[in-house]
DNA sequence: TTGAAAGTTTAGCATAGGCTAAGTTATATG
DNA sequence: CATATAACTTAGCCTATGCTAAACTTTCAA
């Protein structure tokens, strides 16, 4: 096996950043619930399964599910057919979201592209930037009147 | 339920963004296996299990999962116990996710971030990044020495 | 006040993408 | 050339995220 055994050096460097895509992944549903949560909250006063589902475009059923498991991770609470309400560390993560998604969005329309395309990419884009990334994208906006 | 009958006009649009995250990410897998396999043939001759595992970070029986959903999908080929091959659509797909990888990375470069930062990043950028921004992108480079 | 409509939940299914453990094949070398 | 080791495969498990269909609550309005 002369060749298969030749070592990769950077296998483990490469790796890292395969592993922080599928982390930032499991991180960024939780992430769009409760933003999504926080709007509703303060566009219409409460939020509701219904509204969650047709705005992410998906099942009611698929909102109730993953709702369980924000509620696990207590980033909501709710009751049995009543509202659903953020907790503590789902405003902060709901707030943090919002700020991140901002700046992307708001970069990618400094950058040039249309409002339509700036909203989309940066819904997807958001998740997988980094605090080092996100700084240097407030420093574009900085110089190219953002 | 004067309150949750009132429509929402956006929602639609709103959801649509959504939605094209989720196509995203069940391309993404797809996309990371044959830009890797490309990468592997190009660099040793041959693409096999063990070395896309290592570098994915991910267990070898994962790997395995996976290529026979790339080869339903006819991404690539292999026999048993063999080394892996790219199908004509395969080499497309790999050559679209270099492209799109190395404007996304060098943007970054550009942009003023770390190559380490850089090279995370773009991995979970790329697949996220429209045909309008990855073009927005190339324009930066070409005017920042790219 | 009661029934229909709207909203919510449950049940049950599917697929993707992880894992470990155990078995099978190929190959390098003593 | 026999065998140990490395590589590959299979089996079986788990969780996340989607769906539909059916059951259950709430609420509005006649």
């Amino acid at each position: 096996m002369a060749l298969a055994t030749k070592k990769i050096p950077s296998a483990k460097l490469r790796s890292a950043a395969f592993k922080r895509v599928r982390a930032d992944h499991s991180a960024e549903l939780a992430g769009d619930y409760v933003e999504m949560i926080a709007d509703l909250i303060d566009e219409r006063g409460e939020a509701r399964c219904t509204d969650i589902a047709m705005r992410l475009g998906v099942a009611n059923a698929t909102v109730v599910k993953t709702l369980k498991r924000l509620q696990t991770a207590e980033l909501i609470t709710q009751e049995p057919y009543r509202a659903i309400f953020l907790t503590v560390e789902g405003w902060k993560m709901a707030e943090d979201g919002r700020r991140k998604h901002a700046i992307v969005e708001k970069f990618l329309l400094a950058l040039g592209v249309s409002q339509e395309t700036a909203r989309i990419d940066s819904e997807g884009i958001e998740h997988h930037v980094s605090t080092e990334t996100l700084r240097a994208m407030g420093k574009f906006l900085a110089r190219n009147g953002g």
